[in-house]
DNA sequence: CATGGATTGGATGGATCCAATCTAGAGAAC
DNA sequence: GTTCTCTAGATTGGATCCATCCAATCCATG
């Protein structure tokens, strides 16, 4: 019965089955695989992964008071799309928690750690550089080098909390959007690849307050750039 | 059957009647009457409104991504016992995050919202100074004019994501607590209320900045205030 | 008398069943 | 030809059933 797609279900390391389901639901919106707007129909995600509707029903309510998705009563719930000054103000909620994080992270950061982020955002360039020149559909290895540089700043700063906020807002908007626009513009790319650097430098500096000033700064202004693109796709679905 | 504790669960008004459990089960824990480190039983949960368990165990899972619980695979429920140095982390957070708010503020108050934060301070500062001298177990009024205070300064911010996330830190810490100290310590109240002022005053003046940084030093103070209560009463369960 | 293992009770988690609601489509009336 | 209505299918939401797992108790044995 059922087509059984993955079979890393069978863990019984003991915590946590349900939460599973709700991170691989989370990851196929994520990664674009499910696109916004979409249905998500419990039967067919239960059959799926191979469970019942029992488990499928409690994961997507979390994902529900994680604002992923829009669970109407009786009709199921569908993928957010997000209207673009919503992108707007969670990016600057965001840009304040980024550069609270590179404010904490400048008296922390070690030699090694800060090593990575240069060869990160390094990569991050020359990968998103390499992903454009060959057209490749998404960016998959540029955009992790990119979250690279932005969770090891968030690790290093010390905060749990602080990193479980910015993750929060991070998980409401799919991941392969901001991705395409790292390949797609070039303008921006460069852009990008300046305004980390400038962070870096402030934080080697050891200039607190120049640090935050500008990753709050890029977060805004990369917001910005999110936001407009849903403003130029406003009713078109992504990938329908 | 069963004792129907409520009877508004009667709502046909269309959206939710799973979130509406776990409003009430937050606000129990919230208001203290289900005490911090208490296990909540889904079956006893579940007669108590008058529902099935299903609907309960997908309003559990709600407040477990909203932190305010601990789901242990096998085990049930428990409501979170907060380490002093999470209050601390959550409380720097808010404090950045309230002081966007009140920058934001500043340009968007209006002359009766101004009325409204001064009348809102002074009431609470007097009703918590009347329930200190008639040493009433609980603050409830004072609790309210506090919340006041804060709550029109993040709606007046008008960034619905800037809300949203303040609530959810303030919705990991039970109210009860953070209410006792304003209630019982009085050069804690004392110190309350002058501040609240001083960020009226540099709002009122324009000074954008001047208020950031008031309500961001108002905020961590609050924070080290109830890590230290969290401190005292460490490994003692409150109302049992 | 203490300790270790088995047993029993209770609670959670997943599956299934059933009712209520919404949507789509066919057919009739205008 | 268009529109309204009614019915049938599908889908969600709540209730119930059953297996699994954990914890505490009790008994047997050293």
């Amino acid at each position: 019965m059922s087509t059984m797609g993955d079979a890393s279900l069978s863990e019984k390391t003991g915590h946590a089955l349900v939460d599973d389901i709700a991170a691989k639901i989370r990851e196929r919106i994520m990664s674009g695989d499910i696109p916004i707007g979409a249905q998500l129909r419990q039967a067919e995600l239960a059959s799926d992964f191979g469970v019942s509707r029992t488990p499928v029903r409690e994961a997507l309510r979390q994902l529900q008071t994680g604002g992923l998705i829009d669970v109407v009563p009786n009709r199921g719930a569908v993928v957010r799309v997000p209207a673009p000054w919503e992108v707007r103000e969670a990016y600057e909620v965001r840009a304040e928690l980024e550069a609270l994080a590179a404010s904490r992270a400048v008296t922390r950061l070690s030699r090694a750690e800060m090593d990575r982020l240069r060869t990160a955002n390094q990569e991050m360039y020359d990968r998103s550089l390499a992903e454009s020149e060959a057209g490749s559909a998404r960016g998959h290895s540029s955009r992790q080098e990119n979250d690279v540089f932005h969770t090891t700043i968030t690790t290093v700063a010390q905060n749990a909390r602080l990193a479980r906020t910015i993750d929060e807002i991070n998980e409401t908007f799919p991941r392969n959007v901001s991705a395409q626009l790292l390949v797609g513009d070039d303008r921006y790319r460069e852009e990008n690849f300046r305004e980390h650097a400038a962070i870096i430098d402030a934080m080697e500096r050891g200039d607190a307050v120049a640090a935050a000033d500008a990753m709050r700064e890029h977060v805004r202004k990369a917001g910005e750039h999110l936001a407009q693109w849903y403003e130029r796709r406003s009713s078109t679905v992504f990938r329908g």
